[in-house]
DNA sequence: CCAGGCTAAACAAG
DNA sequence: CTTGTTTAGCCTGG
């Protein structure tokens, strides 16, 4: 779905940039009504001929470690997904057991950490990487774990096993592609081969017996099938971007041309994870983010996790004036006023409906049917504040080692945004007298959607040229795995995909190599996500990314976090019969 | 401001 | 499997 030229990086300072780009897209949607049609001589010789071998060989440059920053864009993913609650003062120390994953496993004892990962992916032994190989020789030459595709149906759920490459080892195999990639990083050789190589020994056998080839490849199969179905049709997505961005247009122009407050809204940001090509199933949920600049304020935090903020307006921003009251701008008179004007501009269109408010929701929630399909369109009103981040986000955004530290500073030059969202009830005072209602969270959802974009520690990850990496499949899993955990059992309901997430750019940091996420290593790194999911409820700790002395997980209590590890850990020695059911149903095993 | 170029991802064909 | 085509979304140069 989305891409995003990777062109150039664009820096964040040109505000204009964003300007009608859209434009010709829905012009094209215009002229290219049926995509049946046959008519269609002059569309294919435009295609057809003149692209081609489209390459990039531009910016191979060398300036950047990693990433290019992608550029402004912004959100939240809020609402319906929110479970957000101050942390009392949790200051979750959790970086430490991010930087050094081998300690869990000293800590847990049955599992088997990362040792799997000789059984990992479906790797040819030829690209296994060389960590892999040189602690343990052993790797089993699964061949590929052919994911068993829909029609394999027969044999109830589970592929084939490939039984043969059991046992033998093929030492020499391994020997030849090692004596091939056997460039070996430093760090990785001195900072972990100890400890790895012990643990490996150890839990050689254990894991031997534990995880077969047979499950191992069985663990692929269903892995593979439920990421292909988890697949959005072509045309599904065509549809419904097609009628959100004309209602988004429509929205905005609203705004700008029939409203004095909100006349000066800038381009919509597309956010959340159908722009951040992370939707599953289907392309039923969108989130736009409508941003208005402010200058000229004061922020200070509203309770103590860094996470919620009052805004004062100083001088100036005469369009904003009128929400204000005691200095502050109160984000509840603003929302409502924003949700009037959505109303009044939606009324034109019949197809759509406002949902209800929903308190504390910063979303103006549209739906509509799209060919029996209901599709909701999130509009949320933020402010775009252009100077630096609040010092809560001081020890968050730990990207250095993953992305690097010019990245990482890249991107803190960005502006970042608030949202009208508060937690609890509506009318809580603090200190100075500032409702709870009238509070505003801070968003990243621009970094967040610019990082997930361009994710790789090289620069070529997952780009043509370069290795394909997983760490956007093992996302899309885990937050498959949660929506079918909490459909089963609505004590779940509190978490939300926002904690998935967050959870992967915490793994991220701890795995920060292109290497550690190897696309044929899916079973290997999906199950190394879990465990850190697992950990985090666990500790009932998950540090918001940003800002890491908000909690995510403080909301759902101790118990229910124990017992989502518990019922993540159950599917993930079962081989995710959950996964497996979920396919049966769709009679796709 | 916008036309044109580029990307990722779905998908079709071999 | 590989290779090519299509298309929504994004970016830039002019």
């Amino acid at each position: 779905m989305t891409g995003r030229g990777r062109g150039k990086p664009c820096k964040a300072k040109s505000p204009d940039a964003e300007g009608a780009k859209r434009k010709t897209r829905l012009d094209k949607i215009k002229q290219v009504p049926l995509p049946s049609s046959q008519d269609d001589t002059e569309k294919e010789n435009e295609t057809a001929n003149k692209r081609k071998p489209k390459q990039k060989q531009v910016n191979h440059g060398e300036e950047k470690p990693s990433v290019q920053n992608a550029r402004e864009e912004a959100n939240l993913r809020t609402n319906k997904e929110d479970t957000k609650t101050p942390a009392k003062g949790t200051n979750a120390k959790t970086c430490a057991d991010r930087t050094k994953p081998m300690e869990r496993f000293a800590v847990e004892p049955e599992k088997p950490g990362r040792t799997i990962k000789r059984c990992g992916g479906k790797a040819k032994a030829g690209e296994q990487n060389p960590e892999v190989m040189t602690k343990m020789k052993s790797d089993i030459p699964n061949d590929t774990t052919k994911a068993s595709t829909p029609k394999a149906k027969a044999c109830g759920g589970k592929a084939k096993p490939r039984v043969k490459f059991a046992e033998e080892t093929p030492e020499t195999q391994l020997e030849h592609a090692e004596a091939k990639t056997r460039k070996v990083p430093e760090e990785e050789k001195l900072g972990k081969a100890k400890t790895c190589a012990d643990e490996a020994k150890l839990m050689e056998e254990s894991i031997e017996r534990a995880i077969t080839p047979k499950d191992k490849t069985a663990v692929d199969s269903i892995l593979n099938t439920t990421l292909k179905n988890l697949k959005i049709k072509k045309n599904d997505r065509s549809k419904a971007s097609q009628v959100v961005n004309e209602i988004t247009d429509n929205i905005i122009k609203h705004l700008k041309q029939n409203t004095q407050c909100f006349k000066e809204v800038e381009e919509p940001l597309r956010s959340g994870s159908y722009y951040e090509n992370l939707k599953i199933s289907s392309p039923d949920e969108f989130d736009v983010m409508v941003p208005i600049l402010v200058e000229r304020i004061n922020v200070e935090p509203f309770g103590d996790d860094g996470a919620f903020y009052s805004v004062a307006l100083k001088r100036g921003n005469s369009l904003l004036k009128t929400f204000q009251e005691n200095d502050i701008l109160c984000a509840s008179k603003m929302l409502q006023e924003f949700r009037e004007e959505v109303k009044k501009c939606v009324k034109k269109y019949k197809e759509w409906v406002v949902t209800k408010k929903k308190p504390g929701c910063p979303a103006v929630t549209l739906t509509r049917e799209v060919e029996s399909v209901t599709i909701s369109l999130d509009v949320v009103l933020c402010l775009k504040v252009k100077s630096s981040w609040p010092s809560f986000t001081k020890e968050g955004l730990k990207i250095e080692g993953w992305l690097g530290a010019k990245v990482r500073q890249d991107h803190r030059l960005k502006p970042y945004y608030l949202v009208p969202k508060y937690e609890g009830k509506g009318n809580v005072e603090n200190d100075n007298g500032v409702l709870a209602k009238d509070i505003w969270r801070v968003s990243f959802s621009h970094v967040e959607k610019a990082i997930l974009l361009n994710h790789g520690s090289e620069k070529t990850c997952c780009e043509r040229e370069g290795a394909s990496c997983c760490r956007k499949d093992c996302l899309k899993l885990l937050k498959h795995l949660l929506s079918l955990l909490k459909e089963n059992d609505s004590s779940f309901d509190k978490f939300c995909s926002y904690h998935a997430k967050t959870t992967l750019f915490h793994a991220c940091c701890s795995r920060t190599k292109d290497s550690d996420w190897k696309a044929s290593d899916l079973s290997l790194c999906f199950h190394l996500l879990l465990e850190d999911f697992e950990g985090h409820l666990q500790r009932g700790e998950l540090p918001n990314f940003f800002i890491p002395s908000q909690n995510l997980i403080s909301g759902p209590g101790r118990k229910k976090c124990k017992h989502l590890a518990d019922r993540i850990k159950e599917e993930r020695h079962k081989g995710f019969p959950i996964f497996r059911q979920q396919l049966h149903v769709k009679g796709l095993v």
